[in-house]
DNA sequence: CTATTAAGATAGTGACACTATCCCCTTGGG
DNA sequence: CCCAAGGGGATAGTGTCACTATCTTAATAG
């Protein structure tokens, strides 16, 4: 298969292939002649991976490149690039400055939450700050986040968690690693447009449906019936 | 309070309260002489506002401007300007080309499962597309996605959904927009933060937790202890 | 031996979120 | 009055990001 075909067949640009080339996102094709390589179905199906984690998960490129990076490093046995594909995953969030100290308000309600789910193990990563930076926003704006309005987040998440977990070990051991990439940054967007979906119907059903409704109802769902 | 008060108040740079102010995300303060304007509280806290939808919630400048001028369109009513900046906040996300006809998986099984939630007025709205887009993407990849896959996230959400317009309907009406608003966006880093520890937290508690441990637990958590 | 296409390298583009600069006006003192 | 300091507003510039267009060289096609 040559560079054109690639794009033929994923439907992405040959300047964008080339450019993810370069970028190390893609694996340079076997070169048969000096001007002309040769690519296989795995370039296809990286390429496609490559394109739903930029363009639908909305991951940057770096961060795109770090996972690629860590799922292809060979002096990693599977679980260590396992969890180096994982930690890449969170790399492209942004880093703030200020960290609250572990008295904070945020904290505490956050630290309370992992500790009563039993997800403690993860205080000092990328993603207990995510949590705490949302939370310390969240306060900032007059909206304190204690421990009750914390907990239905992790109760909605907990099963679910679990759910996926086991998705994922029914897959066979080659596909884990990308499976786990491709299902971890897809079913978000999935998972966010359920919620607000439910936010529209929810409120619609509450506060009367029908013209000029309750609350969020009439504008929320327009165009509709 | 003049600019430079609101400033060192909310911790943005002048500069950028100026370019806020020029994008229309902020009002105008009184102009008390040709070259001095006072500001309120309630720019401060607009100020922070949108701060956190920029900065925590990722949010893009031009949505955000457009959920603040529906919220503060004085043609409309409560309930219509509730609606409006409910649709701008899905403004900011990608618009594919092609949309899948009926006929699709992708499509048949959102239908499906929308259906069966109860959640079926959506269809043809933004947040639908998002939905049928990422379903897609998953299935491109070989990772089909049926409704027995796809009804866990609706589990996991629709008691959520219930609970947050439980937590808005507590608000008073003057305040319910603006809580709309921040919830729907701050909320959202939260779930995803705690779906993701809950991953690292299931699959290591799954597969082995000391040292070299099973699948996706030793890099997942590290630096722990 | 030319013409067409391919592959690779280089530089440019447009969007975005700021940010630095310039200018004027007020404020305050002599 | 003048001059200097500093705030406020308008304008243009900056850095980043994800591409994208162009140019160069090379090899098949007739």
């Amino acid at each position: 298969m040559r560079l054109s075909d690639l794009s033929t067949r994923s439907g992405v640009p040959t300047a964008t292939i080339k450019y993810y080339l370069r970028e190390g996102l893609l694996p340079a094709g076997d070169r048969v002649t000096a001007s002309r390589s040769e690519y296989t179905e795995a370039h296809l199906r990286r390429l496609r991976l490559v394109r739903a984690l930029v363009q639908v998960g909305g991951m940057s490129i770096a961060a795109t490149k770090e996972v690629i990076r860590a799922a292809e490093d060979d002096t990693l046995d599977q679980h260590q690039r396992f969890g180096a594909a994982q930690e890449a995953l969170f790399s492209g969030r942004p880093d703030a400055e200020e960290r609250p100290e572990p008295g904070t308000a945020a904290r505490a309600a956050v630290d309370e939450l992992l500790a009563e789910t039993g997800w403690g193990e993860c205080v000092d990563q990328p993603l207990y700050w995510n949590l705490v930076d949302a939370v310390t926003a969240l306060e900032r704006l007059g909206h304190p986040c204690d421990i009750t309005r914390l907990r239905p987040y992790a109760a909605a998440v907990a099963p679910l968690t679990e759910y996926e977990v086991d998705v994922l070990a029914g897959y066979p051991d080659e596909e884990q690693l990308e499976a786990m990439v491709a299902l971890t940054v897809l079913n978000e967007p999935i998972l966010l447009a359920l919620r607000r979906i439910g936010h529209a119907e929810v409120s619609a059903t509450r506060f009367g449906s029908s013209g000029t409704a309750g609350h969020p109802a009439g504008a929320g769902a327009p165009n509709v019936g």
